[in-house]
DNA sequence: TTACATAGTGTTATATTATAACAAAATAAA
DNA sequence: TTTATTTTGTTATAATATAACACTATGTAA
């Protein structure tokens, strides 16, 4: 019997979550998400939060530390998120995934004077976009 | 009249806060700031927000994005945080702020393809320190 | 198939983090 | 002094996030 390979293995509650984020044009904070799906049947913040721990682990978002919002992965190499840069512009609120190989690399490899190793690093740039400035 | 040159510029409420952040080991959060300072008069969640809003401003401390806490600067050059490094121990929870010329070189003068000028940045390494790796 | 384990769901309640708004007091500058 | 600015104290509330528990769906292996 052929194998079925499972192409799509998100959930329901991720997929519609997923969705909402991936159309978005910026950063969504979870409560909008919340307020956007309550017409799915999608009622309560534990199901969001759910959603967002899952998609943030499996690397098909990201979240944006300083603004509490989340944004969908642009970046193909991002399956796990553990080098992640964003751009963020202070007027417009526009954020814009950073996916620059020789920066990636140069934090990937950075190594501390206290004899730390990173596994992971999240950076994040702010000032004003091309439109903004 | 000879002119008084204040060198400390901190409110009464600035100055209590801020010496509870440089005397714990860790990062704090607001709210254990908070139960740490009643005693001396500071009763509100307001009170507290607003001098960890004005050590930042000044420098003095550096918000924990990824973890909702707050450190007291350890590096004299940060006047003004426009250029923020730290080593977080996952196990731990040990937080350091990098102070390293190079890395900060590098990244304040970072140009970005979408012709954003950045201004100011922050940065999070996640990993293990000596002691518990 | 059955049995079991794992992952996801729906729900209620609550914890945690942060700000709005406004009047009063302290401080700095003119 | 007068005036402006900053800081404070206070109450209330907004915004963000998790605990806990019963239930359902899905995957795995005997
Ligand atoms: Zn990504
Ligand atoms: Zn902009
Ligand atoms: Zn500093
Ligand atoms: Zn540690």
């Amino acid at each position: 019997m052929t194998r079925m390979l499972k192409e799509n293995n998100l959930s329901k509650n991720q997929q519609i979550v997923l969705d909402i984020i991936e159309k978005a044009k910026g950063p969504l904070k979870a409560y909008s998400i919340l307020f956007n799906v309550q017409k799915k049947g999608i009622k309560a913040p534990p199901q969001i939060y759910r959603a967002l721990d899952k998609l943030i682990e499996i690397g098909k978002i990201h979240k944006i530390e300083s603004k509490n919002a989340f944004v969908a992965c642009r970046s193909s190499n991002c399956e796990i998120s553990k080098a992640t840069a964003f751009s963020i512009c202070e007027s417009c609120e526009k954020v814009d995934e950073i996916s620059d190989k020789s920066l990636s690399k140069y934090l990937s490899s950075y190594n501390d004077k206290k004899g730390m190793k990173f596994k992971k690093f999240n950076l994040e740039f702010f000032g004003l976009c091309k439109k903004c400035k």
